[in-house]
DNA sequence: ACCTGAACACCGTTCAAGT
DNA sequence: ACCTGAACACCGTTCAAGT
């Protein structure tokens, strides 16, 4: 005799990444997520293989919306003034999801990081503009070298490791128009 | 009736260390490191306050020993030679103790970091350089950018995030150089 | 077809009892 | 003074039994 689902796998990657949001990655647990849903915890894994599955869904749920934010920023067809909006649409989705930002740039298990081609959807937009300031030769290095800044930025500001003082958006900024101009094709080289 | 001590607080870092490069984060349990340091669980709160206290100890561990390597990669007197090989160092350091470095570096509670004063030692070195080269102005800021790319670049490769194939020594070679000379006083200003 | 209680293995941690 | 077994709370996960 069928019992009515009384849960769906989009209400239980939702309550995790709610959860997620809350509480942090150790608040997520699967108690919480079948309380929050609803059911008792062995339910869960209906629709779920284990936490480690859900953490893998959660992380893409983010990553896709990521994805979503850094395609509408760069947009205008001029690579600079593109550049510095992605920079900042990064720096403002890890401010609004701390947790799960954590979750697609910390160190993982691999069973638990995001799909690598919804990862890369999420740089598409920065990879194509730095390649589009620095040219072919050096599109790659350059795109790596802006991500690598932005993310480590991010990250040491999330957790607070910018202890001097001083103005923490001053030092974004000086950052993104150093490296903006560093990056692109026709600068000087390095002396 | 005293009992002779069958292990000591250094014994036990140690271990927990050992354990955490070989298996992980998730790997260093109280089990693992008793029966590392030949003694019951309980024993280990005789010397430590819980797990989340010997994290920290390790965590401090790792990030003295990171600030020595620091120190020693910045004595040629020329900024802009001590920062590429502190650049170098850095990386280096991350490779040989990756799940060191995402103790430093990773999103961890705040009771599982390290002291903030051992953080500010290793990162002195590499502050004076981007000092010396950006001058008083803008110091702060151009450090804040040299640390942020480093840990970035470093956190990105550790965790397999370079997936788009070509040279990433390259492009670690690439990033310090343009950031060198960008962020030098009288280097051309952004246009 | 989905849900549940009971059970298991494995954690961190406490504490009274041993020496 | 240090070490230990026993116990507790809390995880993730499995599974036979219910509807």
């Amino acid at each position: 005799m069928p019992t009515p689902a009384r849960t769906s796998l989009d209400e239980i990657v939702l309550a995790g990444r709610t959860i997620l949001e809350a509480d942090g990655i150790d608040g997520l647990t699967m108690q919480r997520v079948a309380a929050t849903v609803g059911v008792r915890p062995p339910s869960l894994y209906k629709r779920v293989e284990g936490r480690t599955h859900l953490v893998r869904l959660i992380a893409n749920d983010v990553v896709g919306e990521l994805a979503e934010t850094m395609d509408a920023a760069a947009t205008s067809g001029d690579p600079r003034h593109d550049l510095r909006r992605l920079a900042h649409a990064f720096r403002a989705f890890a401010q609004a999801n701390p947790n799960g930002y954590s979750l697609i740039f910390g160190q993982l298990d691999e069973a638990e990081r995001a799909d690598p081609e919804l990862n890369a959807r999420a740089s598409a937009a920065l990879l194509r503009t730095a390649a589009a300031l620095a040219g072919p030769d050096y599109g790659l290095d350059a795109a790596r070298t802006v991500v690598a800044w932005a993310n480590g930025f991010v990250s040491m500001e999330l957790s607070g490791a910018f202890r001097l003082g001083g103005d923490v958006d001053r030092a974004f900024a000086y950052g993104i128009d150093r490296l903006s101009s560093s990056i692109s094709d026709g600068a000087p080289l390095p002396r």
